[in-house]
DNA sequence: AGGAAGCATGGAAGCGCTTCCACTAAGGCC
DNA sequence: GGCCTTAGTGGAAGCGCTTCCATGCTTCCT
């Protein structure tokens, strides 16, 4: 039915061997025979087959990605980058979405069993220890974005300076109630290490420190994933207070937007009342005139897929661990700039 | 190395095709002989391996989904849908993002020639026919969403439908002039077919003519795509006229959303001074309370994914096109509801 | 009782490639 | 001139499975 190596070879009269060799474009094949060997393949409309390439040398030529997808435009926008990279370096790429914390362990394990990936990029965590022991035993390379873990290679930016940062703008506002509305970690049982959303608090707590203000634990709420319910579920909390805070920082753009909504929906005003700064930069901040902490996130699943990409070809990485730069972006919602008081106003029509 | 068939049956006592048909757990196989192997699968650890049943079966268990990523969130809603039910039915993601038209038939090409794929899903296009010949002959089912094409599985909505819906109520509204901006079909030589902002124009044009408006070309704007970028510079386009209109119907909400967010950098008001309805109903359109025309995006994911799975497994299709329904979700965007003038205004926290 | 039919099973063949070893011929060296 | 390399090549073996055919044993008719 479909042309094999078998034709090829007859076809240009050499043997099988040979024609791999073209194929592969390795060495040792005298140029005379080379252009015999192609032009049969070209006549006869040969295409290697992929399962049968996949058996024979134990590789798929396919990387996958894990992330939980549903929740996040943060994590689409990594994936953006890591196709870009991964689709012109010749793989395809399987994508993995992980719904809830215990499907994780259950895709990671069907993955190992199934060995049908030649490297793995996890997005916002890194999976645990003896995982990473058994992918090292397939030499399959681990990639991680968005979490710093040592000894893996991993993109991610200085959460702990991010959450500063933000926290730092606010109080040169003036602000010294501020809230945070943080994510709650994705694994139960898990190591409760220093997840993103733990480091922008640690940076939260040192510039409050720093700026002498005493930090109330009740002025952080934890909100069960980065969605806009969850942000609005997070701020009714924080509003109905006696006390409400004059300023909240939240852990993503997701979380802060749900909180914009939730501070309209009482009628209240953005920054007049509250003054809001997120985190990540995905396009909606630009759109509701969010100021937040912008990641650099299409560079983070570009560099991490280069990365993966290197290890395939079993070169080495020149650093194990990169940390990409955070840029403060301050639009109306924290009130620095004079004018709109509004939560909507202008805003760049470019997004880096 | 790895634990192989011969090894299980070795240690079961029996042949390599018993253990073959219990792994595939197929008929005719003695439930005693059954439970020694399950016995010595367990023991050993046995996973078949996936590249040697896809080369001995011709096929990989994995599905591809054609789309342009990048650019709209109405595609990545309907990636979610068919990842549900994809993962479930047991079969791999690829994801193939296509930023440009020419990209596509290249990625089609490919695809074809590499033959790792027992199905595809094609969103918002459909492939063309010397395409979907080939597809067929090498059995690959092909099913399509967001576009309509006859003889092939096909998940739609009525866009002309909805682009009367849309148009009606802004007629009703009391606007008279109403613009479209109308994105541009992706493929510059391909057959310029009823594509969905095509069918929208349609439905606008007939709502006008139903209500006796007379149609006015130069209100109808092309842009390329559907990012903000390009809905604010066809706003723009709008607004410069010496009689710019009342009322402007987008085809999709990112283009509603960016032509919102010029209207605002102009100093004018949605609704007040221009009235705006989108299509979609993506998550930011109940952020920005942007009236939409909604469409059932994971929905139209979910079942393509399913026709798929169900005409892999050789099932019959029980109709070949599907029609999903439409619903206009009336927001503060368009002026119907009091009170709020602003563009953005408290909005649903839940989003169906 | 004898034959037909059905069930459970073993294992060779085959999927289409890569890889490695063996072989030839040609050149280089002393 | 004889021996050692080395380049170029052919093709068997092997990757780990599915599938199909052959085989032996029951069971069930007539």
């Amino acid at each position: 039915m479909a042309v094999t190596i078998y034709d090829v070879a007859k076809a240009a009269g050499v043997g099988i061997g040979t024609v791999s060799r073209v194929i592969n474009d390795s060495d040792r094949v005298s140029p005379e025979t080379r252009a015999r060997v192609l032009a049969a393949i070209e006549q006869l409309g040969y295409k290697p087959n992929p399962m049968a390439r996949n058996l024979s040398r134990q590789r798929v030529r396919s990387i996958g990605v894990l992330l939980s997808f549903l929740t996040s435009p943060f994590q689409v926008a990594v994936l953006q980058g890591i196709e870009q990279v991964i689709s012109k370096a010749g793989y395809e790429l399987v994508v993995y979405s992980i719904e809830s914390p215990e499907r994780r362990d259950l895709v990671l394990e069907n993955l190992l069993e199934g060995l049908r990936l030649d490297g793995v990029i996890a997005v916002s965590f890194a999976p645990e220890e003896h995982f990473l022991q058994r992918f090292r035993r397939y030499q399959i390379p681990v990639v991680v974005t968005d979490y710093h873990q040592e000894g893996l290679p991993s993109i991610f930016v200085d959460n702990v300076r991010g959450g500063r940062m933000a926290t730092q703008h606010l109080l040169e506002l003036g602000h010294r109630r501020i809230a945070y509305i943080q994510d709650h970690f994705q694994r139960p049982n898990g190591p409760q290490g220093n997840w993103p959303g733990q480091d922008r608090r640690l940076g939260y707590l040192q510039a409050l420190e720093a700026a002498g203000v005493e930090a109330e634990p009740s002025l952080i709420v934890e909100s069960q994933g980065h969605t806009r319910a969850r942000g609005a579920a997070a701020m009714a909390q924080l509003l109905e207070r006696p006390d409400p805070p004059t300023a909240v920082f939240a852990a993503s753009d997701m979380l802060a937007l749900g909180a914009m909504e939730q501070i309209h929906q009482r009628g209240l005003r953005v920054p007049g009342d509250v003054a809001l700064v997120g985190f990540d930069d995905i396009e909606l901040a630009a759109f509701a005139a969010l100021t937040t902490v912008r990641q650099p996130m299409r560079r983070m699943g570009r560099l991490a897929a280069q990365a993966l990409v290197q290890l395939l070809a079993k070169e080495p990485l020149e650093t194990l661990a990169q940390e990409l730069p955070l840029t403060l972006v301050v639009r109306e919602s924290c009130g620095a700039k004079a004018g709109l008081q509004s939560g909507v106003a202008p805003s760049e029509s470019t997004h880096p």
